[in-house]
DNA sequence: TTGTAGGCGTTATCAC
DNA sequence: GTGATAACGCCTACAA
């Protein structure tokens, strides 16, 4: 069922039609009451992709995500989408896995199907062949970057002070009488830096000599997390207090810690980022550096609709962290 | 940058481009390889907004789900994105919320996308509303459910014996020597429904009335788990097993438990259905009926992509679930 | 107030 | 081997 098919039963040419499925004004009302009722009576359903083509828009944003299945990623996800649907723009996810290959990949067939907008979930999506593939695919329409940034003049950034957040991990440790401190970073990522320099400036300042500080590195799974916080136990066993670049390995850790019939916060406090759910469901609770990805998202949902819209905004926002105290410290 | 911008520079003719852009046979090895350097020069991306157009067919599915950020839509969310992005297929992800007319709307936007098939995650889909909606906008185009079905002759379901499951879990629990078990339906699907009849029917079979059983409605929150166990401490003291028909609740129905002193599984034993994430990471751990949602994914998204293709499939193929046994039984 | 014609970027069908 | 030409379904000047 297509305008014409419509135009023709109405005995009406398609434009009339295309002005009555679109609001337009100057029609008659009787021919509009008329096609209207056959628009209703017959299912018409306007065909969004020959839309698509005249008006040169699609109407999709494409969201770019590591692995949906993290659960500070899916939520993101879901506001995003929430909110872009709110004004009828559609989102088109691809997961791309954690390697440039995918990732480039992604963005080609982002720009293949000619988004309007892109949403770049992370700073995982912050490094050159990313920005390469960018500027060469999609460097005609706004590109929002959550966590990270990346210097073209289409892309803007929505930032979290995790370093910042980290250092006051630190502090409250020391607060709550935990003087040795370790140190898990998640990956390699910019923003997984960002948490390690915190980690460390907030040691220095403590007057902890860098060289000596207590870093791992471990990937963000339940059995990762675990046998790190056995690691950790066996090269430092007067260990006080872990702090996590994320949450999922945090909530293992504890495990293995109460496994041990090490007291949590007593003897060893822990402390995840992120602020998932996974911190009230593992006993004790995680405290949790809440990194704002909810507020980020709306954020990210909200530049990029202005940008769509042709407003103008900041290339970058900045977001504080906060800790949120539970159990575990 | 278009097809007919390179065949003037190349000096060819569209079509020419637009063979060699697809891998036809018949164009002269020279010509080839001179359009094949244009295209790489120039970036060009064909547009498939315009391909969708001439071939009717988007090559894009849509997945309607009611909540992507329960744990086990999105595995299966993540898993069907996965597959189909394979064949070259990119989804639409839309939350629906729980409403039926926020569910028709989600039809009504991928029928006006003209997707080319449809995903619905959740016997919450099984409704006489989403039914009609499918067969006024969505009648041409495969339609694969997942753990329900609808009578319409484009759509397949892929179901769990979730009824036997849980009947398996009552069970379960007389095994370990708990007989006087509770039951929490998390909403009034069909499979919260069919979960219920496995809970019944598992305990006429051990001799109790149907009259009798203590059956109990619970919204999927951790706050609802937590007040719903405090809920049945009080109205049966006496209870030695609870079965929740998911895992959020019944997680945080086990802290609750471990807040009153009363040991799980030796008081009282727990079973959660999902084998969710939030299963290892509660504590005791959660046993839990894995009702196959990975595998259903998978099997969804086969069918899905066996239907495009042209290829036959049984209109219902059933999995069976199986108990994963942890901590708290 | 309505209709005609052209074009959006492709692909497919003929012809040459 | 290659090139016109006509769709695909819709929108929008411009004309009437």
């Amino acid at each position: 069922m297509t305008i014409y098919d419509i135009a023709r039963i109405a005995g009406v040419s398609a434009s009339t039609v295309s002005r009555v499925v679109n609001n337009k004004p100057g029609i008659k009302e009787e021919t509009r009451k008329q096609i209207l009722a056959l628009l209703e009576q017959y299912d018409y359903s306007p065909n969004e992709t020959a839309r698509g083509l005249v008006n040169k828009a699609s109407r999709m944003i494409g969201i770019l995500i590591e692995d949906i299945r993290y659960a500070h990623h899916v939520d993101i996800a879901y506001y995003i989408e929430e909110e872009m649907g709110k004004h009828g723009y559609c989102s088109l996810i691809l997961n791309t896995g954690l390697t440039d290959d995918k990732k480039v990949e992604a963005v080609k067939v982002l720009a293949q199907r000619r988004v309007d907008g892109v949403i770049l979930v992370g700073s995982t999506f912050e490094t050159e062949a990313v920005k390469r593939a960018l500027d060469a695919g999609l460097s005609a329409v706004p590109v929002i970057m959550t966590n990270g940034y990346l210097n073209l003049p289409n892309v803007k950034g929505v930032l979290v002070d995790e370093r910042e957040g980290v250092e006051n991990c630190v502090e409250l440790m020391r607060v709550k009488g935990h003087e040795k401190l370790a140190f898990v970073r998640p990956s390699h990522t910019k923003s997984s830096l960002s948490k390690e320099q915190g980690f460390v400036q907030g040691m220095e300042r403590r007057g902890f000599k860098r060289e000596e500080l207590w870093i791992y590195e471990c990937p963000t799974t339940l059995e990762d997390g675990y046998a790190m916080m056995e690691r950790i136990l066996e090269d430092h066993p007067d260990v006080e207090g872990v702090i996590f670049g994320e949450d999922l390995s945090a909530v293992s850790a504890i495990r293995a810690l109460v496994d041990r019939n090490i007291k949590v916060p007593e003897q060893v406090a822990v402390i995840g980022v992120d602020n998932s759910k996974y911190c009230d469901i593992c006993y004790p609770k995680l405290t949790s550096l809440n990194n704002r990805m909810v507020e980020m998202s709306l954020e990210a949902a909200r530049i990029l609709f202005d940008s769509l819209e042709g407003r103008e905004n900041p290339d970058r926002i900045m977001l504080f962290s906060r800790i949120v105290e539970r159990e575990s410290t």
